[in-house]
DNA sequence: TCCTCTCCTTGCTT
DNA sequence: AAAGCAAGGAGAG
């Protein structure tokens, strides 16, 4: 165990309960000893403590692994700034103002797709079981003290399973959008690379998936391909806009896309986390209460 | 082009 | 306990 210190200002806006159970990533366990969750080929565990993180991990040490975690944590995003770039009304105040720690991650492109994939017309438990499944199927074990833990799979690992065993673990209907996913990375689509195109040159490329539609792609854009103003609407999402935002709530999948970015800017997507997470931990509140 | 409807799996919740 | 619901997408009409 390693203790690496932060500034209050950075600790202050670090709220791992909301940031990491909150359906952007479903490898984390909440645990007496903290949080156990898995990143690259590495089991962490992470305390936030008065001052600071205590991080263990293996089979990486700490030193190494704390530099990936604050990537992954996106600590070099100033919350401050993009909070009050978003807050531009009542209603987006009040989300923010009741999450101000829940922050967005830096995910691994490939297993946040494969997440987003298994998403639909799921729930995050069993999205959380099934990602889980797949790691324990494909990946490697990496013994942590008394658990162990499985890395999870890349598409080299995964090319030669079939639709039928990966229905075995739990995926249903989406199995085959699964198996086609791995053979459009194994072969030719560079995940990664994608990092560094812009949103409009990535949406038509993510489009491609089967089983990917509007959506997923905007959740694999935010979540792990750096494009922050992509807003996400599922159907907590659009419960809010219907009862906070009435003046767009007819508006299509495509318009409201526009209006979230014209509205909230550039980092659009952030708004969709607190809004996303307002609604569903907080749930319906009249917009008449927001009258300030 | 854009909307609407139905189907697709399964497990947890009420 | 039967029905509803869950970070949707594809295909038909």
């Amino acid at each position: 165990m390693v203790f690496f210190p932060l500034a209050p200002e950075v600790l202050s806006k670090i709220d791992l309960d909301s940031t990491l159970y909150s359906g952007q990533s479903f490898r984390w366990r909440s645990t007496e000893q903290g949080h156990c969750g898995v990143l690259g080929d590495d089991v962490l565990r992470i305390n936030l403590i008065g001052g600071g993180v205590d991080l263990q991990s293996a089979p990486s040490d700490p030193e190494y692994v704390f530099p990936r975690l604050a990537s992954y944590l996106r600590l070099d995003d100033d919350l401050t700034a993009i909070q009050n770039e978003i807050d531009v009304d009542s209603r987006i105040h009040w989300a923010i103002d009741s999450y101000r720690g829940l922050r967005l991650l830096r995910q691994d492109p490939w297993e946040c797709l494969v997440a987003f994939i298994c998403s639909a017309t799921s729930n995050i438990p069993r999205i959380s079981r099934t990602m889980e499944a797949i790691a324990g199927a494909y990946g490697s074990p990496i013994d942590f003290g008394s658990e162990r833990r499985y890395t999870f799979p890349g598409p080299e690992r995964l090319i030669d399973v079939s639709e039928r065993a990966f229905r075995e673990l739990g995926m249903g209907f989406r199995a085959r959008y699964l198996v086609s996913a791995v053979e459009m990375v194994h072969q030719k689509f560079d995940l990664m690379r994608m990092r560094e195109y812009s949103y409009e040159e990535t949406y038509p490329l993510l489009l491609q998936f089967p089983g990917v539609g509007e959506k997923i792609a905007d959740c694999t854009m935010l979540f792990s391909l750096e494009k922050l103003r992509a807003f996400p609407i599922d159907r907590w999402v659009h419960r809010a806009i219907s009862e906070w935002y009435p003046e767009v709530s007819s508006f299509s999948y495509r318009d409201l896309q526009n209006w979230a970015f014209d509205y909230f800017g550039s980092y659009a997507g952030y708004a969709q986390m607190y809004l996303f997470h307002a609604r569903r931990t907080l749930g319906h509140i009249n917009a008449s209460a927001f009258a300030k």
